[in-house]
DNA sequence: ATGGATATTGTATTTGCTATGATATGTATC
DNA sequence: GATACATATCATAGCAAATACAATATCCAT
C-alpha cells in the first residue's frame, strides 16, 4: 500500500471484492500480507482495500484501489454493503498490521465494500505480481484478515441477486469470445445446480444479444465448439 | 436528537428511510428541522438519522434511531447503501445546523442508509409528535437537508429490486388484515403501472401464504371485500 | 473405418402470464 | 320492491416461457 501520503481519513475505508471466472470456478483477487504477531512472522491474505483520502469520495477510492492493483480503468464497480461492526478490529494482529501500514492510530473502521466482475485473462498479466496479488478459487479461501471472509460471503449473495436483475454482468466474467459451455458452467457455479444442456442452448439462442460467431475452438480432441460474443448495444436496446 | 452524550464518531452516521403505505400512496417518515441561515430562520425536513456512537455498530445505530422515533423494536431494517460524496456537506446551512446539534466540528460525513417498511397504522399513534415527525407522501417531498432526496430515490430503487427477491416485505407495509384491493394498489404504486384485477386475484389465490379470512369489510357502499392475512410460516416453508 | 469425446439439435408436456367476459353482492335511488 | 351503480369474485381461452427427455453431428486419435 505505497502512496505519496495524501491525508487519510482513518475511520473509513473501502475494500474491493474482485471476482473472476476461470472456466470452471469463481476466483477472488486477494493480496498477500506479511505481518508480525508476538514476535512471530505470519503470512496470510486480505482483500485489496485502503483508507479513503480526505479529498476523495467512496466510489473514487474504490476505483483508485482497483486501478493501482490491476491497471484497469472504467471497470464496473458496485458498492454493495458497509461493514461497521465494532469487532471488525477485534484481532490485535490486524490492528498492529494496520497501524504500521498507515502510520497512525486506528480504532474502529467502517469499510464500504465494492464488488467488481472482471475477465481473468485481461487482469492476469498486469501488475498482479507487484502487488503480491493472487486469484484464489472461492472454495480455497482460507482465514483472511479482519472480517474479509464475511465480506466475500456477502458479495456472493449480492451477485446472485444482481445477475437476475442485470444478466449482462455475467459477460464481464467471460472472455470476449466464449463457448456455450463456459456460459453454462458459469450459471451452474453461480446457482449451485446443474442445468440441462439442451434447454440452456435454446435459451441462449433466444438471447439476441448473444451472437454466434463464425469462429470455432482449435486443437481440441473432440468436436470443436462455436464461439459466441456478447453485444452490449443490442442488450441495452432490448432490456431498457 | 437529544441523548445523554455518549461519545459520537463524527465521521459516520446512519439515516433511516422509513416507508409506509396509506392504502393509496407510499409515504416516508420525515423530521421537521428548524435552523438559522444568515440570520433568517428556516424550516425544512430531513430523514431520521444520527451520528453513530463509539461503542455502537451500524445496525445498532439504525435500530436506536428508529426506536427513539417510533418506539418500534424488532423492525426489519435493511442497510441498502452508503453515501460518501464529498459535497454531501456542501450546503453551509446543513453544516451550521449539524455543528450546533452535535456541538462538534464536522467535515465530510459518510452516512450508511437503512430502509424499513412499516405499517403506518401502528406507527401513527406513537411518539411521532414528540419528534416532530411526519408521514409525507412520496410525491410531496420537498427539498430536504443534505443529500436526503438522493437517499430516498435510491431507497425506492432498492425496494423495487428487493420485492422481487423477497415479496414478503410487501406485507410489512399492509395492515394485518388487508383487502385484495389494498395489495393490488400497493403493487401498482411500486411498479408504476396498472394491473388487471382478475388476473391479480388469480395470482394471490395461488399464493398459499395469503390466507382468505372469514371477515369482510363493514359499512362500504358496495359489495364488501374479503379480508386476507399473510402467513409468514407458510411463506418461509414454500420459499426457502 | 472405428471408437471416444463433446457439441448441437427436436419434440412433447407442463406451467405461467395475459386478455377478456360473465356473475355475485353490497348500497343508494326511484 | 325494482333498478341502477359500484366493486368483488369467478371462469375460460390463447400464447409464451420453462421443463423433461433422446438422438445425431463432428472432431481427433488409433
Amino acid at each position: 500500500m505505497e502512496h505519496k501520503m495524501p491525508l487519510a481519513n482513518n475511520h473509513i475505508s473501502v475494500d474491493c471484492v474482485v471476482v473472476g471466472f476461470d472456466g470452471e470456478r469463481l476466483r477472488v483477487l486477494l493480496i498477500r500480507r506479511i505481518g508480525e504477531d508476538s514476535g512471530e512472522v505470519f503470512h496470510d491474505m486480505k482483500l485489496p482495500g485502503s483508507l479513503i483520502y480526505m479529498d476523495e469520495d467512496l466510489d473514487g477510492a474504490a476505483m483508485r484501489v482497483l486501478n493501482e492493483l490491476t491497471g484497469f480503468k472504467n471497470v464496473n464497480l458496485m458498492q454493495f454493503k458497509a461493514f461497521g461492526s465494532r469487532d471488525r478490529t477485534k484481532n490485535p494482529k490486524d490492528v498492529r498490521w494496520l497501524e504500521r501500514a498507515e502510520k497512525a492510530k486506528v480504532e474502529r473502521i467502517v469499510t464500504i465494500a465494492y464488488l467488481s466482475l472482471v475477465k481473468i485473462d485481461r487482469a492476469l498479466n498486469k501488475n498482479l505480481d507487484n502487488f503480491q496479488a493472487e486469484w484464489v478459487p472461492l472454495d480455497e479461501v482460507k482465514d483472511l484478515a479482519f472480517d474479509h471472509n464475511l465480506i466475500i460471503e456477502e458479495a456472493m449473495k449480492y451477485i446472485r441477486q444482481y445477475v437476475e436483475f442485470n444478466p449482462s454482468c455475467l459477460f464481464d466474467l467471460l472472455p470476449r469470445k466464449f463457448t456455450a459451455l463456459q456460459l453454462r458452467v458459469l450459471y451452474e457455479v453461480l446457482y449451485g445446480k446443474q442445468i440441462d444442456v439442451r434447454n440452456f442452448h435454446k435459451k441462449i439462442m433466444m438471447m439476441d444479444y448473444v451472437i454466434p460467431m463464425d469462429e470455432f475452438q482449435q486443437g481440441v480432441s473432440h468436436r470443436a465448439a462455436r464461439y459466441y460474443r456478447f453485444d452490449k448495444k443490442i442488450y441495452n436496446k432490448t432490456r431498457r
